[in-house]
RNA sequence: GCACCGGUGGCGAAGUGGCUAACGCGCUGGUCUGCAAAACCAGUAUUCAUGGGUUCAAAUCCCAUUCGGUGCUCCA
């Protein structure tokens, strides 16, 4: 049992990682705002918290884990009026498409998942013991404020110095009734045709940092392990939250705080404007797959920038490959009874390195290093016959540990991408497919089934031109066939 | 503009004061194969953006320049 090392954001270095409130670790991690479909740069944070709940539990460590779905925002208000439809009928849609693409990346769902929507009362609740204090504050068109010059620790979090920040600068037309810039807004007042709730505070709808105060308070307590996010939320959002829940209750809000890093796409800030911004669907649509797309966006440790490159997913997907590969190479029966002492010290090795890395602040790159070191030395004793059924029993032991944080080696990606097409077919977007992906699932698995039959029959007969004919056949069609010693073998490219 | 982070082989990317600069992909040659593929072996950065400095010793520390990113404003 590792004790794990995680950066934390509020001291500015990395600390043991440990459960106070009882046994399990209790998270909080900002999910999505439901107004549009995922992009990989939002899948590279949900990625990485993926990684560290699974390895917190491998490492014995129960986790009890809160995401909240934001389905109340302004883009939310302004996407749904402009399609004419009520925000939750707006909303529904995208977060389905959310919880299709968690399932496609393989990220384990957290414990509870909590709307917005559906917390309202708890908001209010908070916002009303903040203005017991005068922390929170009314403004004469009926939102409600937060009143920064209350809590001194402000910017603790993203180690911003506010003292050069005047008090009362008017900055910001639209709110020209707040006591001083930096005030943000804990509840909106309604404006005419939006959706709104009738409260003790008022008509209106909740401002954006109080719904994760509430949730998280709801539903893991005033005294969190750890919560997490990308590493724009730290200022403002995170700040936030702390201003609120720490004025509220008086304690510490959150020990510990993770932030992901950005990444860029091809050396370039991800950006519609750039050309360069990709949802995972795009991604499914153009041919790569799910499984490499997982194994690159966790490759590069979460702390780093990570450079997103098409060249990089191919090497991924060879990456997973082999892999792959492996894993059945080791599944197959027919080594001989025994143990082999080196490669039995390279198991070894192999899993300390990997599970030193992942508790080194989640070194995922070294991780994956460990595994491939492994890899390497356990082909090679195997191509000279050495190893033996003890050590691929070791082996596979240590590939399922490093498979319980990686997730890629049970192959789902075929069904993956086809409900994706299915999914483009719906939206009117299957011209975005790649023709040669439509051409490869429209073989079902029986079709190349019998077509590799006939082939392993025409070689038999020595009709090697026959054989050629029908592997060069289904290889144009993306599906690769492998002759071995235990058979043939094929996948689909 | 101010603050902070980073620039490592063809590509992605570890390593942050001291053994031959991990690992993956790619490429070249070899083994195996009817031919391939898979797998293995060998080769592929005397060097870590550039220039200076500190040190017995630097990719790792300091300064400058340059490029990229982030925050200061909605954003994973």
């Amino acid at each position: 049992m590792a004790t794990i090392e995680l950066f934390n954001t509020l001291g500015g270095k990395t600390e043991p990682l440990t459960p106070v409130g009882g046994p399990a670790l209790r998270m909080y991690c900002c999910g999505p705002t439901v107004y549009d479909y995922g992009h990989i740069g939002n899948f590279r944070t949900f990625l990485h918290v993926d990684v560290l709940r699974r390895f917190v539990r491998q490492q014995g460590i129960p986790v009890n884990h809160v995401m909240n779905i934001t389905d109340v925002d302004d883009k939310i208000i302004r996407n749904a009026a402009a399609a004419g439809v009520p925000i939750a009928q707006y909303t529904a849609r995208y977060e389905r498409a959310f919880f299709e693409d968690l399932d496609a990346l393989n990220i384990e769902h957290p414990e509870h998942f909590s709307r917005a929507t559906g917390c309202i009362p708890e908001m209010v609740t908070l916002i009303e013991k903040l203005a017991a204090k005068d922390i929170a504050y009314k403004t004469e068109d009926g939102s409600w404020y937060f009143r920064i010059a209350r809590f001194p620790e402000y910017g603790k979090l993203s180690k911003k110095d506010f003292d050069g920040i005047e008090d009362g600068a008017r900055v910001d037309v639209d709110e020209y009734e707040k006591d001083a810039a930096r005030d943000f807004a804990l509840w909106k007042a309604v404006k005419p045709g939006e959706q709104s709730w009738d409260t003790p505070l008022g008509t209106g709808r909740p401002g954006w940092h109080i719904e994760c105060s509430a949730m998280a308070t709801k539903l893991l307590g005033d005294d969190i392990d750890l919560h997490a996010g990308g590493e724009d939320l730290m200022f403002p959002h995170h700040e936030n939250e702390i201003a609120q829940s720490e004025s509220a209750s008086g304690n510490p809000f959150v020990r510990h705080w993770m932030h992901v890093r950005f990444l860029l796409v091809e050396g370039r800030k991800m950006s519609k404007s750039e050309g360069n911004f990709y949802t995972l669907r795009d991604l499914l649509l153009k041919g790569y797959r799910a499984s490499a797309i997982r194994f690159l966006l966790i490759s590069v440790p979460y702390r780093n920038q990570m450079n997103f490159t098409f060249d990089s997913l191919t090497e991924s997907t060879n990456a997973v490959d082999r892999l792959r590969t492996f894993h059945q190479r080791m599944l197959k029966d027919g080594f001989a009874e025994g143990l082999n002492a080196d490669i039995a010290a390279a198991t070894a090795k192999a899993e300390q390195d990997y599970t030193a890395a992942l508790a080194n602040d989640l070194n995922t790159a070294e991780a994956r290093a460990a595994i491939f070191d492994l890899v390497r030395a356990a082909n090679s004793a195997a191509d000279a016959g050495s190893l033996r059924a003890e050590n691929a029993t070791q082996i596979l032991r240590v590939l399922a540990l490093f498979d319980g944080v990686f997730a890629v080696l049970e192959d789902r990606d075929a069904a993956i991408t086809r409900a994706a097409l299915a999914w483009a077919e719906v939206e009117g977007r299957i011209d975005e497919a790649a023709p040669e992906l439509v051409a490869t699932l429209s073989f079902s698995d029986a079709d190349i089934d019998a077509l590799v039959a006939e082939r392993t029959q025409a070689k038999k007969t020595r009709n090697f031109a026959r054989a050629d004919a029908i592997r060069n056949d289904l290889l144009a069609k993306g599906i690769l066939i492998e002759d071995s010693k235990d058979g043939v073998r094929w996948k689909r490219k």
